[in-house]
DNA sequence: GGCAATCATTTAACATGTTAACTAATTCGC
DNA sequence: GCGAATTAGTTAACATGTTAAATGATTGCC
């Protein structure tokens, strides 16, 4: 009964690889006691300061009911501040506390050093090469 | 209190690229009530017949807890069904239905008119240059 | 001004991811 | 043969993903 599947399983490769790399950083995160989400977010406040959550939600590439959840705990951990938007109140802006800013800044670091490594190991050019291919898999319309 | 990012974030990318590709075969998959899992857990039995847990999580990629949970209601839904292994009565081994295989039959078809498509849109040559790119970043040891 | 449509976020309900602890069966060394 | 390691799978506890519905606030039109 085996079903003969011609090609790569590219949605596999593709997590295989996002693992791959993310294997290198993950110890780091852990160990200031961040999720992958948790960092994304921290990121993201660390790049442009105060936020409106829809904007975090955008940028750090998470559905908006996890996003309560995932600011929920970053709140409760002393990472980021919310507040109602007083000029529109459905909105919600965060920012990163002093102690979530100092987790951007120290694991900024580590994840610059990741990237050299990792342009070292592959070769700048092949690391190109993949953002400009990754690039245009995203751009495929929707047929 | 701009951090700036000197490169291109990866994970996300994958992640972003992971999701465009899904994009086109998600709708057929939830058509049949199938969820992303399902669909990976399927593809393997349809691969390899009859199957122990363990091999099946490694080849779906699928942690065994979550592994657990998925077959305990694709066996609900009448699309695998599972029992111990006589020889060695720790294992389990799971098998298709003819309900289940004839999901694999039916959505084989669309995956492959899915490969046909992005060939075509993205060009063979540079699907197999991102295959080779990925199979190298999977293979950067950790350090 | 007032009410319908729209918008931002949250809640709810369920599926999956993740790590650690647990259970049951098997293997290995003696 | 027997008891300590090892192995396969599950349970437990919590975080996140996912879709639909609900809540509250704002906008736009009349």
């Amino acid at each position: 009964m085996a079903t003969p599947f011609a090609h790569r399983n590219l949605p596999r490769l593709l997590l295989q690889a996002r693992e791959s790399v993310m294997a290198h950083t993950r110890p780091s995160l852990r160990g200031h006691g961040l999720s992958d989400q948790q960092w994304r977010v921290l990121r993201v406040l660390g790049e442009h300061g105060t936020v409106e959550t829809g904007r975090v939600a955008r940028e750090a590439y998470i559905l908006g009911p996890s996003l309560t959840g995932v600011l929920a705990r970053m709140e409760r951990d002393g990472l980021v501040r919310r507040e109602r938007d007083p000029a529109d109140q459905r909105r919600t802006v965060v920012e990163a506390t002093p102690k979530g800013l100092k987790l951007v800044e120290k694991l900024s670091h580590t994840i610059e050093a990741h990237y050299a490594w990792m342009e070292k190991s592959l070769g700048k050019a092949k690391l190109s090469q993949l953002y400009e291919l990754l690039d245009e898999v995203i751009e495929l319309e929707q047929p």
